[in-house]
DNA sequence: CGCTTATATATGCATATACAGGGAAATGGC
DNA sequence: GCCATTTCCCTGTATATGCATATATAAGCG
């Protein structure tokens, strides 16, 4: 009854703490840093290791990805991209070069040391997925991996 | 047969695509775009929508935050804290002042156009909610939120 | 072929994120 | 009360993120 006492009531807070927007990015911060340190010997972030791995991959195959291509697969802005790949060509892990069908794009190959920094950095973001894993439990955390690939599946879809 | 080719296959893509901290960044990203855009015309991201309503809680209920129970609360690192509350105290939705008991501390209010502010973003929140659980579905967000929920407290926990 | 439109990337601006390190104030041992 | 240690905040530096917009190239149409 004590409720009513003013119209600011209109302002949930219990609602917006369950947020699927907000958890994703607060749990985002949190496993970032577990990750980050991991890494850090090998000179990633967790977000440079996951584009290189992507890089690596395709690159590999003979099939190099474009900005465009890339950004698409991991969900970010093509602008995002751009800077973010900044970094990894300044340290010369991966190498840009003009397509070959289109002059616009640019295509992204990993070097020989892109593919030597990511075997460095396999151990090392095994053993921060092992701390993730003691820190949340292996149910939570094999559920929130199936869910976040049914989620991203369906968000590209619904773009 | 052919797979043995050379050495580099010791790095698994697979395995690091289904990367539970790669997936919450990439989910993150993807729904961070369609709260923002529904934000807009309030003046907020989700990001500020998120500090505020916390804020709002303490604050209103005469026991305000300090910058490190904030970002305690939320999961950031203060000196992230320290800069993201920044534009919305220079918008003056909210104040910061001497704690009364730590003079080292300041504790952080929503003012009257604060409360203004929520009041007009609340329903922009909602309508952004209905849009994600329009694109996963009522059964992956739901599910998806309790193990944010979950691993949120378990991270906290292990720290 | 030339014009309009669409696409790929890059830049300017603004916010978000955290680590290392510095200064000020509280706290605890004596 | 004094000093060492810890705690709280702030600043410098670096990466991450995306919108609006600019530029160059491709594609489609007459």
């Amino acid at each position: 009854m004590a409720s009513r006492a003013s119209s600011k009531d209109a302002i949930d807070c219990r609602e917006v703490a369950a947020c699927t927007c907000l958890g994703l990015r607060r749990v985002g911060r949190m496993t970032t840093q577990i990750f980050d340190a991991h890494l850090q010997p090998a000179g990633l972030t967790i977000g440079q290791f996951g584009l290189l791995t992507q890089i690596y991959a395709h690159s590999s195959a003979g099939s190099p990805l474009t900005m465009k291509a890339l950004s698409s697969v991991v969900g970010m802005d093509p602008t995002t991209l751009n800077r973010t790949l900044k970094p990894l060509e300044a340290e010369e892990l991966i190498r840009t070069g003009q397509d070959a069908n289109d002059r616009r794009a640019r295509s992204i190959h990993i070097t020989a040391a892109g593919r030597k920094r990511l075997e460095r950095a396999m151990p090392l973001w095994r053993a921060a997925d092992a701390e993730l894993q003691q820190a949340v439990g292996t149910q939570t955390r094999l559920a929130l991996s199936g869910l976040l690939g049914v989620a991203t599946r369906k968000l590209r879809k619904s773009e």
